[in-house]
DNA sequence: TTGTATGCGTTATCAG
DNA sequence: CTGATAACGCATACAA
């Protein structure tokens, strides 16, 4: 048996009504006669009958669906996001339709291309690391697609971004490992293009700065597929810790950067913090119980999807101006915790 | 400036055209000629048409969309899951719509009703721990939706269910902490009435009788949530450890139970496994990096979301007879770490 | 108060 | 080879 639906004419045709009798009565709208509804109401509730989204869709020319296109599902950082998201999404009616670039451009484009071709009333969107060029965002948004950026932003597009204040949560860290007397401070990054990269290599560069460190830029390392594939992360820290000066510490500016090189360390036996310090960017649930304690730094995922998508909704229902598009930047939760030689193992939560 | 799309009929007006005719060039019928053709495409292409997916889903009453509905999405197995259901999906050409039940029943149905209200074409779905009333999915069923069910399946219904061997898991892991000398066993557990929670206590019972152990229902604590309020846990746990006769080792049978006892057993200052063993199911990106070793049963939930797709699209395009619906099951990966206390961190994979 | 006709974008059927 | 028209399910302007 095939899945058949009833459908208003279905009901029409029982009742010996018409269809926008039918229709009407089922909106309960003022014009029809309370028996009529009553009968109507009754025999659709009988025969479980719910409008078909579809024929809705394209007549209202609109899908009650947003579209998000994130890296990786798999990653905490956007999956907490896609939880906050489909939060807002269910308050409000919609539907979330779930695509991953995998770091790709092409992949990027084809979503982006297969999505707004007419099946979501807007877009939520982290760039791809392999991004560079943007013009296909830019048309979309020309095009008057609602869009709300989050996470990896593109600055020369005006709508809403969602974001963490990158420059901070980065310098903070940094600031934190010279406090714990680290003076060779390398940084662990993602393709140099992204919004992110740029705004965290910064706040690195300036905790140095103040505190009379001079930046090496043999210090930095980049990974251009977001440290998506390991192998990327082991040749960045191989060629860090075999360099002729060795840095004494790394700031992984990146989820997959932190957890890839904790991994690549304790597989060369490095010793965290004893042989090399580590903080880093990480979302992921438990990279708070990992010993010797990790200091992290979690960006509000789950806020930053509800803000995205709030904000999204209000640009699709259009309840807001489009003339004055913000930048929500959020503080980033630092969590300090004290190394395992201190055997103190109390965590201790600074946020600013 | 609203999203405004081209259409075909914008094409047959442009070119002089009937819609049929701009239809059928576009399709590359046989019957265009290859002048008109070569016309319709490379104009199409010019001001850059797409077919609207919804008037096809409308006419071929079929969305080209497949409805997930999970407790959490920001639960790796889930999360790792819906990697492995949209790369296939990505594949075949279908859109992925996400839901969360958030373990609860109310909100399991509503999203079911709404999917199913003809706007996807086929369900993936892992039912939510405070369901015990399988009726809207039966008659779901009955209505001939394709449907497959992963890791929290529903026996009664006839259709295809992926899953890891469950019993198989806990019986391994219980006969580890056997092995291991720990003798007084307790088990933290789903809800009762679900499919997992049944299995894993039954490989667990079975591999205390198997060792001539007595079993104890008092050391089997359920948590209805799913653990999904870390409060649930921690009673249950406190309960454990609290006992009488305190059992010297937990096993974890789900995700959040594990990373919960291990937070709550932190939070209490008891030592694992020093002063409590501890195995359990955790699919967490970073489990594995957790000290002291966390000895964990993995679910391949990217397989799994990848073999529960592939299944579903075949059951959506009818390659298969609906005759000899099967259970997949997937054997679960046994990671056991030696314990701290051994100085041995070497990561010895068990698979069987 | 109810019914008829039209359109949303597309494809299929039937004429020409 | 091409065009006109109906249909998918629904809402609505217009008639009655």
């Amino acid at each position: 048996m095939k899945f058949e639906a009833v459908t208003i004419k279905d009901i029409a045709k029982a009742l010996g009504l018409s269809t926008s009798t039918v229709s009407r009565a089922l909106r309960d709208s003022y014009e029809i006669s309370p028996e009529t509804k009553k009968v109507v109401l009754e025999y659709a509730e009988k025969i479980n009958y719910h409008p078909n989204p579809i024929a809705l869709s394209l007549k209202e020319r609109r899908s009650r669906s947003i579209g998000v296109i994130v890296s990786e599902i798999a990653n905490s950082f956007f999956s907490q996001a896609i939880d906050g998201i489909e939060s807002i999404a269910y308050k409000n009616g919609y539907n979330v339709i779930i695509s991953q670039s995998r770091e790709s451009f092409d992949r990027e484009s084809i979503h982006l291309q297969y999505l707004t071709s007419r099946s979501i009333d807007g877009l939520i969107i982290s760039v791809a690391a392999e991004t560079k060029d943007f013009s296909h965002f830019k048309e979309l948004h020309e095009r008057g697609m609602p869009l709300v950026f989050f996470d990896r932003i593109i600055n020369e597009i005006d709508t809403y971004k969602v974001i963490v204040d990158n420059y901070q949560g980065a310098y903070d860290a940094t600031r934190y490992l010279i406090e714990n007397g680290f003076k060779r401070i390398a940084a662990l990054a993602n393709n140099e293009i992204l919004s992110i990269t740029r705004d965290r290599l910064a706040g690195y560069k300036a905790a140095l700065t103040d505190h009379g460190i001079k930046t090496d830029d043999s210090f930095i390392k980049y990974c251009e597929h977001g440290g998506l594939r390991l192998e990327e992360v082991e040749q960045a820290v191989t060629e860090l810790v075999s360099a002729e000066t060795r840095p004494d510490a790394i700031l992984a500016l990146g989820d997959k950067l932190t957890t890839g090189s904790l991994r690549i360390l304790k597989a060369k036996k490095i010793e965290v913090p004893g042989d090399i310090g580590l903080i880093g960017f990480s979302n992921s649930e438990t990279s708070e119980l990992i010993e010797p304690p990790l200091s992290i730094i979690k960006q509000p995922a789950f806020e930053m999807g509800e803000i995205a998508t709030d904000l999204l909704i209000q640009l699709i229902e259009s309840k807001r101006p489009v003339t004055s598009f913000e930048t929500k930047k959020l503080a980033p939760q630092i969590i300090i915790r004290e190394s395992a030689k201190n055997k103190n193992k109390s965590m201790l939560n600074v946020e600013f």
